[in-house]
Order: structure tokens, then C-alpha cells, then sequence
DNA sequence: GCCGTCACG
DNA sequence: ACGTACGTGACGGCA
């Protein structure tokens, strides 16, 4: 279907006309210091625009919009200011832009588009339409970059350094004080380099084969995340605060203890002070060494902690400490002051593996274990007359090793609902299934975590509390009964070794570049990482796509729930107490039908007025 | 700004 | 002989 509908930007010509400046250099920065100045779309259907907006301070949800940088042609870069001047054209700009930002059929190009999306929101516009990421595709390109700024991108790529924001800005509080012939300097470049970046960028994922990840998957998931960070999470501000000053007064007593024990004062909290007090005062033996001194790690204090009282009370002490100062100190300070929840980033560009990424507050680590965990999750609350619902996929990477794998055994117990920590125990032990023990069963589990990760003797050891002999007779004992899976990673390092990279079930690639080191620790490295990333990357295909299916169900039937959590396995909605059921059939249906494997997927389900009841 | 540590999947 | 399970983010201490 041909698109009719034409669009004149700036066809409102109530403001002054003015003829664009062409600064010298015949740069095509083009500054208009009114709305009306200069129509860049005066004719025809607009078949992609480049924008990028620049805002007030750095929160999406709070930020106002000081103006738009607008390009559709290459070379010709716009600004539009909007709170930089004022008069008429000032309110209408957002106006005569909407149409435009708002229409389906016209795709949109920018850098990091989840966040201009969530500014225009503030000012009532809501993006549709297809949009193009060079922040997303240059992150399909190559996972492993530790950064995909603009900046970087924009090096990349075409060897283009940007004008320093700082420039712009020089001892201003913002940029909207700049006046508006040196902030569309600034602006339009962003705009015009984006536009830019898109044929190079869209044509390697081309080249790549990773246009379906991208328009499929990553793409429509923008709009899921840009909900779920505007829509946030609850929390009992009471109950969290008072949860912070029980901790407080339990951290009292188990300092006293500890001074008392170690017979002085110190800081408990200094790696550096707590050796001197363990290794030197009472002349404990140091196990284990770090780059800087002796290392006082968890593992390290449990071993010590069978021959003095003091390092137990250590890792109690620090246990109080992290949840104190990470979680129930924190997280009421970050309570918005407009919607009164905590919004997260869902960061959709940081991980190797193509997982998600959960910062300013990372809600992807909340604490779930002991009591402590529970407290803290039950201060993650549904707002009125709403339920939490949590529904997380049951032994995700094991079904996808299953899957990817193609063991027979794996798929068969998969398939016929059987616990996979006993069967292997079983099988681990050479007994039935009715004469596995807990302790059995403990250390199948073990071993098939580490199975995913590519594990060594040694590391299965060191997780056992065994000796590394008997730990190879396990990983031995499973792959005799797991061929597939063993020649699964067999056959993984072989296409890594040959192709430089490893893929998920979506195509995601991550290069794996020491996979041919001659350095034996950097390739034996290379060679977990080839192993576990297809597993790790297809699951968060798996939920990626799971997300986006439930999110376009929630739209077309109108429901008021919202997804507000994504935790690597787990989704988490607030739901209307009317919508429950319906709900958590909606949920299971598409998390469970996501992907379909060889194996079936299982989704554990629980509701609640809190995360720790629904969990 | 790095390091060690530890919260989560 | 070697170091030793995959992926994150945030905190306090310290230089």
C-alpha cells in the first residue's frame, strides 16, 4: 500500500521568514531559530527522518524537550527550538511535529531511540512507526564492544569525531541556555549522523544476516521497554525504610561482636584492615591470594570460618551491610517524585550474550534469598486494587541445551515432565531415580549448571568441596551418558575455531576472538564462552520475544496490565485484581509458545500483593 | 577510577 | 605448567 498522506512540516509560516545560514565550509547545517524558518518537507511523503532531541537534564521521565534536530536528507540537518526561544511558534512546534513523529507509516532513524521516545512522551508525543537504531545495530554487529555511544559509532564507522557537548554547553547549566545558532551546531550533528550511519549500518546487518533479529526482535522491543521503565515498580516506602533501621540495629550488634572477638577496633568494611586483623592478629592462614593482598572473598571466610568464630560474623556482618546500603537505603531516595515508583533502565546494548541489562536502580539483582531477601521483596508492592504476578521459565538453559544439543536422554526426560537434577543424579550415580538422595541430587544439580558453563574439573571441584580427580569422574560419567551434549560442545568450539563467533537459535552472533589464541588460558576462555553463549543468548531470544508477543496481546485487548520486570528468566506485571485470571493464562500461552523447541517450555506462575508472595 | 566484594539470573 | 564456571551492576575503600 502506497502512502498518500503528505506532510508540510513548517508550512505554518506565521513567524518571520528568514533564509537559512550556510556557514562556511558549505557544511549543511542549516540554522532556523524559528519553527517556521525553513520547510524540510515540503513535498511528497516522507520516507524516513533522522531526529534526535535534546532536553533538560537527564531523566526521560522529568526532562522537558529544549529542542528537536530533524534530518531527511543527507547533508541537510535541522534544529528545531523549542524552549530555547519564545513566541508563538514556540508551543506549536511540538504540534506540528506530532503528526509527523506520530505516523506509523513514516520510519524513524536516531541514535538510542528508547530515550528520545521517552522525553517526546513528556511532551504528549507518542513515536510510532518502525524505527532505526544505529545504537541497537551497531550492537548487533559486534556484542562484545564495550561501548555504543554516538561518539563511538559515529569513529567507527566514519571516522567522524563530534563537536564536544561541553563546547556547547561551556559554563551553562543547560543547553537550553545556548543561544540557538551554536546549540543547532551541536544539535543537528547528531541528527545528520545518525541519518548517516543507517545505510552503513542497516547494510551490514544485511550482510550479516541480522535484518530479522533486528526488525523482528530488537527493534519492536524499544517500544516494550520504553513502557515498562515509564510505568515502573511500587514500593512500601515505610516498610523499606523501617526494614533499613532493623538492619541497623542488628549490624550494632554484630559489630560489637566482631571488635570483642578480634580484640580491637577496625573497619570491618576495608578488604585491606581485615586482613591485617585475620592473617596478622590472630595468624590465620590466607588461602587465597588478589591482584592487591590476601583475598577475604566468601569462599575464603567459610574455609576460615571452620577454625575461628570471627570470620562467620564477618560474612554475616557483610551480608547486613550490602542489603542495608544497596537495597533498603537506596531504593526509597529513588522514589520519582512525579509518579511516586522507582523507573529502572532496561539497558538493551551492554551484554555479550544479548541479555538485558538492569541499572540506576539495577532491578535485575533485587535480593531473594534467606530472610532478609523476602523482607526486602515484600517492600516490592502492586499499587491499589492490583496484583504482582511473576512468571518465570522453569530450567530455561537446560531445556535449551536440550534443544541445541539434540541429546536424546536431555529431550526424553524433558519430555516426559521428569526432575532433571534427579535423572541426572541417576545417571551420575548409576542408580533409579527412587534411590536418589538429596545430597545426590545437590550435586547433579551442580553439575548441570556447570555442564552450561563449560566447566573444568577444577571448577566443579572447587564448587563441590571434592577433589578434582572425583570431580572429572562426574563430568566423565555425564558425558557417557549425555553424548549429545558432549559432542554438542564439541561441535561448538570446532564452528567458533572455524568462524570466529558463535550463534544463537535468532542469529545473534558474539565473536569469540581468542578462540584461536596461542595463549592456552585466553583459548580455554574463548572455548567456555563459545559454549555457554548459544545457550545463554537463545534464552534471552526466548524472553525477548515472549515480551513482545505479551505486550502486543495486552494492546490489542485493551487490559490494563503492565509488564514492569524482566529478570533474565522472569516477567513481572501488575495487573488489575479483574484481570487476573485472564492474565495468567495470557502469560503462559505466550511465554510458553515463544519459541517453539524440542523440548517443552514450563512457566511457574505465582500472584500477589507482593514479589515475595508472587514469586 | 580501580579494586574487591557480593547482590541477582 | 597454568588457572580454573557464564552474564551483569553497585557499594565502600583507597590511591
Amino acid at each position: 500500500m502506497k502512502k498518500t498522506k503528505q506532510y508540510s512540516l513548517f508550512e505554518d509560516n506565521s513567524g518571520p521568514e528568514r533564509t537559512p545560514q550556510q556557514p562556511p565550509g558549505g557544511k549543511a547545517v542549516q540554522s532556523p531559530d524559528k519553527v517556521s524558518a525553513q520547510p524540510i518537507a515540503h513535498t511528497g511523503p516522507l520516507s524516513e527522518l533522522a531526529f534526535d532531541v535534546e532536553s533538560t537534564g537527564r531523566d526521560p521521565l522529568s526532562a522537558s524537550v529544549v529542542g528537536i534536530s530533524l534530518c531527511r536528507e543527507k547533508g541537510r540537518a535541522y534544529y528545531v527550538p523549542i524552549r530555547h526561544t519564545s513566541g508563538p511558534n514556540v508551543h506549536k512546534a511540538p504540534n506540528i511535529l506530532r503528526p509527523v513523529l506520530e505516523d506509523a507509516a513514516i520510519p524513524k532513524i536516531g541514535h538510542n531511540l528508547k530515550y528520545d521516545i521517552l522525553i517526546l512522551r513528556q511532551e504528549g508525543i507518542r513515536v510510532n512507526g518502525p524505527l532505526y537504531d544505529t545504537m541497537l545495530a551497531s550492537y548487533l554487529l559486534n556484542p562484545n564492544k564495550p561501548g555504543h555511544s554516538l561518539e563511538d559509532v559515529g569513529v567507527e564507522y566514519l571516522s567522524h569525531k563530534k563537536k564536544p557537548f561541553t563546547d556547547v554547553l561551556g559554563k551553562r547549566a543547560s543547553f537550553a541556555e545556548a543561544p540557538v545558532d551554536e546549540a543547532t551546531l551541536y544539535a543537528a550533528e547528531d541528527a545528520e549522523l545518525a541519518m548517516e550511519l543507517k545505510d552503513i549500518l542497516f547494510d551490514a546487518l544485511k550482510q550479516e544476516g541480522l535484518e530479522r533479529l533486528y526488525f523482528d526482535l530488537e527493534m519492536p522491543l524499544i517500544y516494550v521497554l520504553a513502557d515498562m521503565e515509564e510505568a515502573g515498580v511500587k514500593i512500601d516506602k515505610e516498610k523499606i525504610e523501617d526494614l533499613s533501621k532493623e538492619l541497623d540495629r542488628e549490624m550494632e550488634i554484630l559489630q560489637a561482636g566482631i571488635y570483642r572477638i578480634a580484640g580491637e577496633v577496625f573497619n570491618i568494611n576495608s578488604p585491606k584492615q581485615l586482613c591485617k586483623v585475620l592473617f596478622d592478629s590472630l595468624g590465620l592462614k590466607p588461602l587465597r591470594k588478589t591482584k592487591t593482598g590476601y583475598s577475604t572473598g566468601v569462599d575464603v571466610l567459610e574455609e576460615l570460618a571452620k577454625v575461628h568464630e570471627l570470620p562467620r560474623e564477618i560474612l554475616n556482618y557483610r551480608t547486613l551491610h550490602k542489603l542495608k546500603t544497596t537495597y533498603a537505603d537506596t531504593l526509597p531516595k529513588l522514589i520519582h517524585e512525579r509518579t511516586g515508583r522507582i523507573h529502572t533502565s532496561f539497558n538493551q546494548t551492554v551484554t555479550s550474550t544479548g541479555r538485558l541489562s538492569s541499572s540506576d536502580p539495577n532491578l535485575q539483582n533485587i535480593p531473594v534469598r534467606g530472610q532478609w531477601g523476602t523482607r526486602i521483596r515484600e517492600g516490592f508492592i502492586a499499587d491499589k486494587g492490583n496484583m504482582l504476578i511473576s512468571a518465570d521459565y522453569s530450567q530455561i538453559e537446560l531445556r535449551i541445551l536440550a534443544h541445541i544439543s539434540g541429546d536424546a536422554g536431555l529431550i526424553d526426560a524433558f519430555r516426559k515432565g521428569i526432575d532433571i537434577h534427579t535423572k541426572t543424579a541417576a545417571d551420575l550415580f548409576g542408580v533409579s531415580g527412587e534411590a536418589v538422595t538429596a545430597d545426590m541430587r545437590r550435586v547433579a544439580k551442580v553439575v548441570n549448571f556447570g555442564i552450561a558453563y563449560g566447566m573444568s574439573p577444577y571448577g566443579l571441584s572447587e564448587a563441590l568441596n571434592i577433589s578434582p580427580k572425583e570431580a572429572g569422574a562426574y563430568i566423565d560419567q555425564y558425558f557417557h551418558k549425555y553424548s549429545g551434549v558432549r559432542d554438542y560442545i564439541a561441535d561448538t568450539v570446532k564452528t567458533a575455531k572455524a568462524l570466529g563467533h558463535v550463534s544463537t537459535m535468532l542469529g545473534r552472533k558474539r565473536p569469540i576472538p581468542e578462540i584461536n589464541s596461542s595463549n592456552a588460558n585466553a583459548r580455554l576462555q574463548a572455548e567456555r564462552l563459545a559454549i555457554n553463549t548459544p545457550i545463554q543468548g537463545t534464552a534471552a531470544d526466548l524472553i525477548k520475544t515472549a515480551m513482545i508477543n505479551t505486550w502486543r496481546k495486552l494492546k490489542e485487548q485493551r487490559c490494563e496490565s503492565r509488564m514492569v520486570l524482566q529478570i533474565h528468566d522472569e516477567l513481572l506485571f501488575e495487573t488489575p485484581e479483574g484481570e487476573l485470571e485472564k492474565m495468567k493464562a495470557l502469560i503462559r500461552q505466550e511465554m510458553e509458545n515463544a519459541l517453539t523447541l524440542s523440548v517443552p517450555l514450563k512457566v511457574d506462575i505465582g500472584w500477589g500483593k507482593n514479589w515475595a508472595e508472587a514469586h
